[in-house]
DNA sequence: AAAAAATGCGCC
DNA sequence: AAAGGGCGCATTTTTT
């Protein structure tokens, strides 16, 4: 057989390689590609490490039919693309008709790509049943010596398909759900529990969407292993369906009642939960533990949701139902029941893995201090954030609106002149203006070998043809529209937008933002301005000043650095005389100018960039021409001036080596598997990651404290600094920045307490008993809008008071 | 017609 | 010796 069809064949002899062993075999198992092994053997060969795995789980491997989904060899360090992988599909298809297995194990994300057509790491271990056939996911055995963390997916994963094959099903837990729809049942209820001495309860909604404006809530249920009440509310056979005062009544009745009796009260992601509550009914239970950010804290890297967990914690069998029935599209009796299971096991395993990461956190004092006094009070924070949303200008929208387009409009037509019919979003088309008609040369290649249109080709090209700059200029333009203007439009409600934040949304620590995502917004104060506060408040953002390279100097230990933070002194100033070897101007023209240089030599040496991505980024990113000689020039001396930082890197280097993780100063953990991995591409990533994410995530956790405290969440506080919650809304945090609505007969009091307890959260003194050697400083920026004519708050010399006066007098 | 991938770019 | 990192959204293009 001679198949071309993905070209992976050039790297394979022979190339289509096939499967091995019983051709009529119950058990099939599929690898993702083949390796030199099956290359050798002429035919898809298990490893060692597999056959000790079928070994162990007692699956005799001679019974046991065998094949890859890619069956060319793939040597490390090529990529396959998802079409390979689905042109070779054909061929593996017509291997599983032919052998007609009723098992079949998957192993690895390409195997499942070419079976299932789902990803792999959000069904590991679980049955799927298609066509007759039982299929379970896993890792590749092998992965286990690259990360012996997932050994455990890989076990789990492995006694489920040994189960099955016995016959033996994992069965989900007996429930005990009781249905409460009267006040008198509930009331019986929550005796039932303070009889039985239940401390912590698990709680969860269900509804028919996820927007808490236009969904509606159809199931509250709470409870633990032993029993799960629900109150079933709008949906078909719930006798409560369509009376929403009996609804919230009763609802009102039992959160109350839990808030007030029970210890601990559990979610899955409890943030929605609330807000959902809160949107319908006014009342929403007291979050204690959330086992998505519990699941955040104690790995990172592996799915955080529930049913993942569960399926992986527990050994339980997937309770998923299809989306229709998960969205209260109940029809018969049947599906009523079997909706209300469903919310039966959510809350049934929501409580098993409170227990189970509960004392896991327990068993770490850092990560515990961090859940406890970060996660918890963080997400509490959250809600309230998510509850306000960002106050919107509807009035300024249409004039940016039209501003936008009719720049547009313009670069448009002047493209146009060079060439007629070509839309200029696409990609496509602009890379054939370029490179064929105008013959420009292809500087850079994108991932599947199309040349690049690129911003940072494009800037390469910019002197070569004046259309270049014009493209860029149409993009710009074009992103400004579709995501700010429309995207914004299509998410407002009530004259606000309302993002979603994930306390969970990173590896490193750092938030993540949605819908909109309020921490891209363009500084342009066309688009930024058209957030702010609404009348009578005031917009305030306060940021860490330079957090990055302030946490890198403590990090790193720099004398030079810390000499520079600790008397006050100008990082981008020194550096530029230190680097250059040139005294800064006293031209403020000229001065701007060599400080742009400056940040680039900053944040791209800080973590070890090299001179020629350096040259690069000082282009691209700030505008800054550089020769090679100067780049490599500058390298040298910045290391030299800022001499720990090398050493910094090395230390990182080898504590990752030694540990397969990195902690930050307070304990936060960035698990790094890859660091042993085969593949030296991952190796220098992780290493990179080793140093960057205790960087990244310090200033998050700090920003975390700060915001929380300041929004009136946190555990300890300064008792003096304490701020009246009344007189102002927190709306959001952008990595290292906090915004605000404060009311402004409220502002002067505000900056004055808030600069303080920002500047030294509590938490960070008293229980992770953290003292930084420099000092952190917090910057406010006021304003009706957000970036828009806003005043920089100059706290030297108590300026700054004066400064808000002035601009308070002229709001009135 | 709908879903997924590829491309590009906004922020810190 | 050489090496920044972390996200989410919209549009076009390809695949099913």
């Amino acid at each position: 057989m001679d198949c071309k069809l993905c070209g992976l064949c050039i790297h394979s002899e022979p190339s289509c390689i096939w499967g091995s062993g019983n051709n009529h075999a119950d058990i099939m198992i599929i690898s993702s590609y083949a390796g030199d092994e099956d290359e050798e053997k002429g035919e898809a060969t298990m490893s060692p490490t597999l056959l000790k795995y079928l070994d162990q789980y007692g699956i005799d491997s001679s019974q046991v039919y065998y094949t890859n989904a890619i069956k060319c060899r793939t040597p490390r360090g090529i990529k396959f693309k998802v079409g390979d992988i689905k042109k070779c599909k054909a061929y593996l298809d017509q291997e599983i008709e032919q052998v007609s297995p009723k098992f079949i194990l998957i192993i690895g994300a390409q195997a499942m790509k070419a079976t299932l057509d789902q990803p792999l790491t959000s069904t590991l271990g679980t049955t799927i049943e298609k066509n007759h056939i039982k299929y379970v996911p896993t890792y590749s055995p092998g992965i286990i010596f690259r990360d012996p963390g997932k050994a455990e997916f890989v076990d789990q994963a492995f006694r489920n398909f040994a189960n099955l094959i016995n016959g033996i099903e994992v069965k989900l837990p007996e429930l005990n759900i009781k249905v409460l729809t009267t006040k008198g049942q509930i009331k019986k209820a929550l005796n039932h529990i303070k009889k039985k001495g239940y401390k912590a309860l698990s709680y969860d909604i269900e509804s028919t969407g996820l927007n808490r404006f236009e969904d509606k809530i159809t199931l509250l249920g709470f409870g633990n292993k032993q029993v799960q009440y629900i109150i079933p509310l709008e949906v078909r056979f719930s006798p409560l369906r369509g009376k929403l005062l009996a609804q919230k009544e009763l609802v009102r009745y039992a959160v109350k009642g839990l808030n007030k009796d029970t210890e601990t009260l559990i979610a899955g992601n409890g943030k929605f939960d609330n807000l959902f509550l809160k949107e319908h009914f006014k009342i929403k239970p007291q979050l204690d533990f959330d086992i998505i950010l519990a699941s955040h804290i104690l790995d990172e890297n592996t799915p955080n949701g529930v049913k993942e967990n569960a399926v992986k914690e527990c050994n339980a069998p997937n309770w998923d139902v299809d989306l229709k029935l998960k969205q209260g599209n109940v029809e018969t009796r049947e599906d009523y029941e079997k909706y209300l299971t469903y919310l039966g096991y959510d809350i049934y395993f929501e409580y098993s893995l409170y227990e189970i990461f509960e004392e896991r956190i327990k068993g770490d004092p850092s990560l515990h201090k961090l859940y406890y006094h970060l996660y918890m009070p963080g997400i509490r924070a959250y809600e309230d954030i998510e509850e306000r949303g960002v106050y919107v200008y509807p009035r300024k929208f249409k004039r940016a609106r039209k501003k936008l387009e009719k720049a547009l409009g313009k670069v448009e037509r002047k493209l146009n002149r060079y060439k007629k019919g070509v839309n200029w979003s696409s990609p496509a088309q602009v890379a054939e203006f370029l490179y064929e008609d105008l013959k420009l040369p292809i500087i850079e290649t994108t991932d599947t070998g199309n040349p690049s249109t690129g911003e940072s080709t494009l800037l390469q090209l910019r002197d070569k043809h004046k259309a270049v700059e014009l493209i860029l200029e149409y993009r710009g333009i074009k992103i400004q529209i579709s995501h700010f203007i429309d995207g914004w439009i299509n998410r407002m409600h009530k004259g606000r937008l309302f993002p979603h934040f994930k306390l969970h949304g990173t590896v490193t620590g750092r938030t993540s933002c949605t819908d909109p995502n309020l921490q891209q917004v363009p500084r342009d104060p066309t688009i930024r301005g058209l957030l702010g506060a609404p009348e009578g408040y005031t917009f305030v953002e306060a940021d860490f000043s330079q957090a990055e390279l302030r946490i890198a100097t403590i990090l790193s230990g720099d004398t030079t650095m810390k000499r520079i933070y600790q008397t006050g002194g100008d990082i981008h100033t020194e550096t530029y005389e230190l680097v250059t070897h040139e005294t800064i101007s006293d031209d403020p023209k000229i001065r701007k100018e060599q400080r742009k240089k400056a940040k680039a030599i900053n944040f791209g040496f800080l973590y070890g960039m090299g001179w020629k991505k350096f040259k690069d980024y000082a282009r691209d990113s700030y505008g800054v021409k550089l020769t090679d000689r100067e780049a490599k020039e500058y390298r040298i001396n910045f290391f030299k001036a800022y001499h720990s930082l090398p050493d910094w890197h090395k230390k990182q280097r080898k504590v990752v080596k030694a540990l397969g993780q990195v902690r930050n100063p307070i304990g936060r953990i960035r698990r790094l598997p890859d660091i042993y991995s085969s593949d030296e591409g991952k190796v220098a990533e992780a290493e990179r990651q080793s140093i960057n994410s205790p960087v990244q995530g310090f200033g998050s956790d700090l920003t975390i404290l700060a915001m929380v405290e300041v929004s009136g969440h946190a555990n300890v506080y300064h008792r003096k600094l304490q701020l009246d919650r009344s007189k102002f809304y927190t709306v959001g945090t952008v990595h290292d920045a906090t915004l605000f609505e404060v009311r402004n007969d409220y502002l002067i009091e505000f900056i004055s307490k808030a600069k303080k307890v920002m500047e030294a959260p509590r938490a960070l003194s008293k229980v992770f008993k953290y003292e930084a050697p420099i000092p952190m400083i917090v910057d406010f920026t006021i304003g009706k809008f957000w970036g828009d004519g806003a005043i920089e708050l100059d706290f030297e010399g108590g300026k700054w008071k004066r400064q808000v006066e002035e601009y308070l007098a002229l709001q009135n």
